[in-house]
DNA sequence: AACATAATGTAGCCGACGCTACAAACGGCA
DNA sequence: TGCCGTTTGTAGCGTCGGCTACATTATGTT
């Protein structure tokens, strides 16, 4: 008998699009990643260097360099050799989207999920929560108490 | 006065942690979405092409060549030139971790976000959703009926 | 001041995953 | 059978983000 010839399970546009915005996702997750350890450090520590920045994202300190300056390529940090590193007024902006990662962690654990992978989630998950998914994450926590 | 040297906000090792994996979930996050669509246009269409796939990722057919390539490389499709692809045992494993992908979709809709958003987000979720968070999500769903 | 260690910089390598431009094979139809 | 549009293949390029190995600069201790 021929094929049943079932229409596929997603909408082949649709589906294009999303993994679109994925990658587009992707691209700026290594900078957000960064600015926000940098202004994390430079609250606790007074300063961000190098080899904090290393330890605290996993990497070589080659690999935080060869980052940083793409950073400070594209207006993020600015560094000075063999000096601590800061974040622009852009830098403090993406910065400040770090927000979505507490509210990320919160809403994990008010699942019920244990902190540790609630932490190990949020790092990846974080990126990819929009706007909607932001706010019915918030929505969420406000309804469960606190 | 000095430093008040307030505590890191995250543990320095479980941040690094967490980013190691976030590595890893993306490394293998390009295999994921090609089986799932390999299986669902085969299961819809009979057959999976190269060009319907290149529709499907949003992107040229030559970087669906090269990533075939990977795959086949890795065990997860057989290709022949001029023909179809089709998934391998181990290529129809890692597929079904699709149902990953709709566990995602259903539990962020039954969060009240629109249908649209829920699809968007979901594609670069799905990559970072460790085994607790599934839970939590079918049990939250199990939860709220249905 | 000299030295040793830590921090930072640089050269050069790699793989993944995008792309354009062009070439070859396939398939349907005049 | 021959032709043409579609599909598939390939050559060559670029960026990102990892790495090792080695060079240089700061820094703290004797
Ligand atoms: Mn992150
Ligand atoms: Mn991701
Ligand atoms: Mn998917
Ligand atoms: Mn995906």
């Amino acid at each position: 008998m021929p094929k049943p010839a079932a229409p596929p399970v997603r909408p082949t546009a649709l589906q294009a699009e999303s993994l679109r915005r994925t990658r587009r996702e992707h691209a700026t997750e290594t900078a957000e990643d960064y600015v926000e350890a940098i202004a994390d450090l430079t609250a606790s520590r007074g300063e961000a260097r190098l080899v904090d920045l290393a330890r605290r994202l996993g990497v070589t300190h080659v690999t935080v360099n060869r980052t940083l300056a793409r950073l400070r390529r594209d207006g993020y940090v600015s560094t000075r050799p063999y000096r601590a590193i800061f974040l622009t007024e852009a830098g403090e902006k993406l910065a400040a989207s770090g927000r979505r990662h507490t509210t990320v962690v919160a809403f994990l654990e008010s699942l019920g999920i244990p902190a540790k992978a609630a932490a190990l989630d949020a790092e990846g998950l974080e990126h990819h929560v929009g706007p909607e998914t932001l706010a019915a994450f918030e929505r969420h926590l406000r309804k469960a108490g606190k």
